[in-house]
RNA sequence: GCGUCUGUAGCUCAGUUGGUUAGAGCGCUGGAUUGUGGCUCCGGAGGUCGCAGGUUCGAAUCCUGUUAGACGCC
């Protein structure tokens, strides 16, 4: 299978952490210098941040959403795929709707419990009839109780409409698990996560032959497990060895809800088993400690919601700690919102007294506009700790950089 | 001058035939937010119910007076 997609580390081993390493993967959509943190961007654009505002904070790629897209995945097939259709030019990612399959099931409503005290608990999930996902072994039953709409996504739909979609690297159908769901559910749901990546990848070998006209879209296979170590061994020994007419997967996908404390366990089982020289992304996590123990564990690249759903709801990230821009004691403050950032909100000057009247306005118009600016300035934030993060591990300063960072921000 | 209507939280208002510590939305204020159903979610402060009397076991509610505003009529 012709493959315009590779994976290239550009770092020396460290002895402190064997798994870490700065590297380059090539897409069709041009290269992804790593670690780097993909802005999301789930309807096929990030919310408040344009095409042109991810240049400037230097953003290398844009992640969409499978299970969002579906209905205008044939409109972006035949715009020429989601960078042309997006009008974000870079490489793109696509997520399987996987994510989907616990949040609209049995997590729907509730804030994503990243809380060991709910581990096991099973009175902590959605009740199945009201959940709006519903899973079988053949896929995902979504439910849209407003349009009455009922959508089956399978494994093979999943990779279908992400083919259409054209991303250039997608993720596999898995079912991510809950917190509080079982040591035996998450038995099930690995060994079901298992045989969807199976058929994703047996699909997703059949779409590459019909579609050789366009350019390869690489195909990550994930790993699940919940925090039980034997079940991520297990996902990562299933995952990596899995072939399909001679074809495995391109990279992995490192999934499931995390605690901080499990994550360092975690990750290292998965990564210690997991080729080297394969690209693994680290899903839905950003917080910069949560990073720090990603490259330091091997993960490539990350994605999340969070810089900037926390940027519209004033959660503002800044090199001596985050801070609520929507207390009154910004009120009159005429300072940045962080002194030593370069995000185009700050180099513009623009005060944080400024900046929060326009998130409290009343008018939707100052709204739209706080957003962009909080927006790009979390996301640069983030953005730049992966840029420095990578030069310290190519240029060998990893811990003092780490050090430096962690004792300001973590203050 | 007369008549009618209206005065309850910073704002807009609910308050059932009088019945425990008078509620809501917005605003204010504090927190949450991790592969985005989120201008979202959770918490807190804030009122001697225009004022003064009266009836009653008990009044935001009924009666009288008074005051402020709106409207109408001479």
């Amino acid at each position: 299978m012709q493959r315009d997609f590779s994976f290239e580390i550009v770092s020396q081993p460290n002895p402190n952490y064997p798994l870490m390493r700065a590297g380059i993967i090539h897409t069709p959509h041009g290269d992804i210098k790593t670690p780097n943190f993909n802005l999301v961007g789930t309807h096929g654009h990030v919310k408040f941040i344009s095409p042109d505002d991810m240049w400037t904070i230097h953003a290398q790629v844009m992640l969409s959403n499978g299970y969002h897209l579906f209905r205008r995945a044939t409109v972006i097939s035949a715009t020429g795929g989601l960078a042309k259709w997006s009008g974000w030019n870079g490489p793109t990612f696509t997520d399987s709707g996987g994510f989907q399959v616990m949040s609209l099931g049995s997590g729907l409503g509730k804030v994503v419990s990243m809380d060991m005290v709910d581990a096991n608990d099973e009175s902590k999930l959605r009740e199945p009839d009201e959940r709006m996902a519903l899973v079988d072994d053949e896929g995902v039953e979504f439910r849209d109780p407003y349009s009455a709409r009922i959508i089956k996504f399978t494994p093979e739909l999943s990779i279908e409409t992400q083919h259409k979609i054209g991303a250039d690297i997608m993720m596999s159908f898995d079912e991510l698990t809950n917190i509080s769901d079982t040591y035996d559910y998450n038995v099930r749901a690995l060994e079901r996560t298992r045989r969807w990546a199976e058929r994703g990848l047996r699909e997703h070998i059949r779409q590459t032959a019909l579609r050789k006209d366009r350019p390869y879209q690489a195909l990550y296979g994930v790993l699940q497990g919940g925090y039980y170590l034997d079940l991520r061994a297990k996902a990562a020994r299933d995952i990596s060895s899995m072939t399909v007419d001679g074809e495995g997967f391109d990279g992995f996908g490192l999934g499931g809800v995390l605690t901080k404390q499990d994550l360092p366990s975690i990750l290292t089982t998965m990564c210690e088993i997991l080729p080297n020289d394969k690209p693994r992304h680290l899903l839905g996590l950003s917080h910069p400690d949560d990073i720090f123990v990603g490259v330091e564990t091997g993960s490539d690249t990350f994605d999340c919601v969070a810089p900037t759903r926390e940027a519209r709801h004033g959660r503002i990230y800044a090199m001596d700690g985050n801070f609520n821009l929507k207390r009154s004691e910004y009120k009159d403050d005429d300072n940045l919102l962080d002194k030593d950032c370069d995000c185009p909100t700050c180099q513009a000057g623009h005060t944080k007294a400024e900046l929060r009247a326009l998130l409290k306005s009343s008018d939707i118009a100052d709204h739209a506009k706080a957003y962009n600016l909080l927006s790009t300035h979390n996301a640069r934030f983030i953005i730049r700790l992966c840029e420095q993060i990578r030069q310290a591990i190519i240029d060998g300063y990893y811990d003092e950089y780490k050090q430096s960072f962690v004792k300001r921000y973590y203050r």
